[in-house]
DNA sequence: AGTGCGATTGACT
DNA sequence: GTCAATCGCACTA
């Protein structure tokens, strides 16, 4: 037995606010799960960012395409999305049905697996293995597969109740942005340390 | 059909 | 601190 078995009880779609950003604010300290053959890989969300509806920074702005379709999902859904050609990016679909707008999760506490994960990202340092939002979903094996998944059911990907209180969170600007850059819309887990970018960003 | 450009990362000066 | 890698997609024509 570990010392601290992590529960897996999924979040129910009725339990998600209905708001983009206060979503981003409530998956703070809640669970990513990640089923695979190898076994379950799971980690705390610490870091969050919104892309509400309107925001010219965000994938929906111009409208539903194939690329973006996921966004457009109700609430819940996984829009998974490769950027600058390296790097996947999971996001959480977060309004009704039609409206485009989303989640990303941006890093990750380790929680199962850690050896797993270790093992597919070629890194030995816990807190490397998903700070970052390409790193997350390296760790966690979730690319393109995985995009339109319905995290609020059992399945390859979830989300979970933490057993843990919910951590302090904090506000800031969003990160690597070229447009919108002033508004605060990234919520972390202040004081964390695997929530990523600068220090300044982490108080 | 061609072009520009990322919601990043890792290697390097 | 700088900078290239690398890919799919959206946009223009």
């Amino acid at each position: 037995m570990t010392a601290a078995t992590p529960s897996y009880e999924i979040l129910a779609r009725g339990e998600l606010p209905v708001d983009t950003v206060q979503l981003a604010r409530y998956l703070i300290g809640k669970l990513v799960v990640r089923q695979t053959p190898e076994g379950v890989l799971s980690g705390r969300i610490v870091e969050t960012e919104a892309y509400p509806v309107g925001d010219a920074a965000g994938h929906a702005w111009r409208g539903e395409t194939p690329r973006n379709h996921a966004l457009f999902l109700t609430r819940g859904h996984a829009y998974v999305y490769l950027a600058y050609g390296t790097s996947w990016m999971l996001n959480v679909s977060s309004e009704a049905a039609g409206v485009g707008a989303g989640v990303l999760i941006r890093a990750l506490e380790p929680l199962a697996g850690v050896a797993t994960m270790q093992q597919r990202r070629g890194v030995q340092n816990p807190r490397d293995l998903a700070r970052g939002p390409g790193r997350l979903a390296a760790a966690l094996d979730i690319d393109r597969r995985l995009d339109g998944v319905d995290l609020c059911h059992d399945g390859a990907l979830w989300i979970a109740r933490d057993v843990h209180d919910a951590p302090e969170v904090g506000i800031s600007t969003r990160i690597g942005l070229s447009r919108e850059t002033d508004r605060l819309l990234r919520f972390y887990a202040r004081g964390n340390r695997f929530v990523s970018g600068p220090k300044a960003l982490n108080r």
